[in-house]
DNA sequence: ACCTGAACACCGTTCAAGT
DNA sequence: ACCTGAACACCGTTCAAGT
């Protein structure tokens, strides 16, 4: 609590994993959107230029997190699954790794996933379509919308959760017959990220049935 | 030109409905997160002191100008359509709206619209899907997740032009071969948005038949 | 090569002072 | 009641200067 307290514990040393790490965690507890340059600088005890000159701008850092969450954390389904359990458990996966991470998800629909990522996934992804009997440019869409699909929803979530938290005890005013209210009910998003997901594979069932069956 | 130049053209009887006017024209070739309260003081030649005297802070004005917006645009489909019509049309044309004012889906999003826009709406809405044969609890579940739907994939069109603007000139880097990609095909967002809305209608549909039918 | 410390050009918001 | 003008506490980013 001294008037500046973040002393340079490492004044010398830095290094761009040590700045991501730090990040990642900042994005952990805060949320990608909810720390700046100069709270990562003082949780690194070093000045934000620092930061800057190791890594360009905010920009680059905040990319760099996403790519090691999605690194570190996804993984998928066996590759053997009928393909909407497999999708289903690979988007699961997902949301669980961005709820755990916010703002994340918005950035990998906004931006896409590293290309390294997107490599590793998109084969498998592709193979459960083509397997069930997709065409290729209609797989391609499949995939596409399905991804967003996750990551879209799960941005909902982000979203709500950070306005309720600025907005925070005026609560009670005279909405309190919102269906299903959004907080104090815990599987909230939950159920309607799995609603979401199951009525779209079910659409893309029929849409597979209809097209590839007549 | 001048040091200056945002002279008080009317330097009295700024009401809030002027603000909110000039929000929404701001919000119309900017976007909803574009624009500073001093880019609005500018534009209405006033000190941005005195928005806030007006209508207090900016999520006040935001919120404004969403109200604004939908009211001025949003109309509803006939109401005797197939209630797949009927979504479709509205969804479509809630869509058409959003992208006019880029932003404002994100914000009916997070923060849903304004109680007087939702009331108007909703009755209509849950009497196509209450018509169709789907029971209370999931039709209300169905409003809300086809909403959010057209919502979030919009925010994704917002939110890639926005990017794609701030990177601007990098473009021809070496991701070329990014399928159907985003900007040089002008169709692309809206071929995104409809093949997600058809979907998740057909997998809805596919619901009720097993609930009702069954 | 890396860090320091200050600066620049922005934000949203507040507030005493004027009228 | 409404507007002025300056200020506060933040941003991301840059840059000459130090080591």
């Amino acid at each position: 609590m001294s008037p500046r307290p973040g002393k340079p514990r490492r004044s010398k040393g830095i290094t761009e994993d040590a700045i991501i790490t730090a990040a990642v965690e900042l994005t952990r507890d805060k949320g990608l959107d909810d720390w700046s340059m100069r709270d990562l600088a003082k949780v690194l005890g070093v000045y934000p230029a620092v930061i800057h000159h190791h890594m360009g701008n905010r920009a680059t850092v905040a990319t760099a997190v996403v790519d090691r969450v999605l690194a570190e954390y996804q993984q998928l389904p066996e590759e053997d699954l009928p393909w909407q359990d497999w999708w289903r458990g690979f988007l699961t996966n997902l949301r669980a790794v961005f709820v755990q991470f916010p703002g994340t998800a918005r950035h990998v629909a906004t931006h896409g996933p590293s290309r390294a990522f997107a490599d590793s996934i998109v084969d498998c992804a592709m193979r459960t379509l083509l397997a069930a009997g997709f065409e290729r440019d209609e797989a391609a869409m499949v995939c596409r919308i399905l991804v967003s699909q996750a990551c879209l929803f799960t941005t909902l979530q982000d979203d709500q959760r950070r306005a309720s938290k600025a907005t925070d005890h005026r609560a009670d005013a005279g909405v309190t017959d919102r269906p299903t209210s959004p907080e104090e009910n815990p599987g909230y998003f939950r159920a309607l990220f799995d609603y979401a997901i199951d009525r779209m594979l079910d659409g893309v069932e029929a849409r597979r049935t209809a097209t590839s069956g007549a």
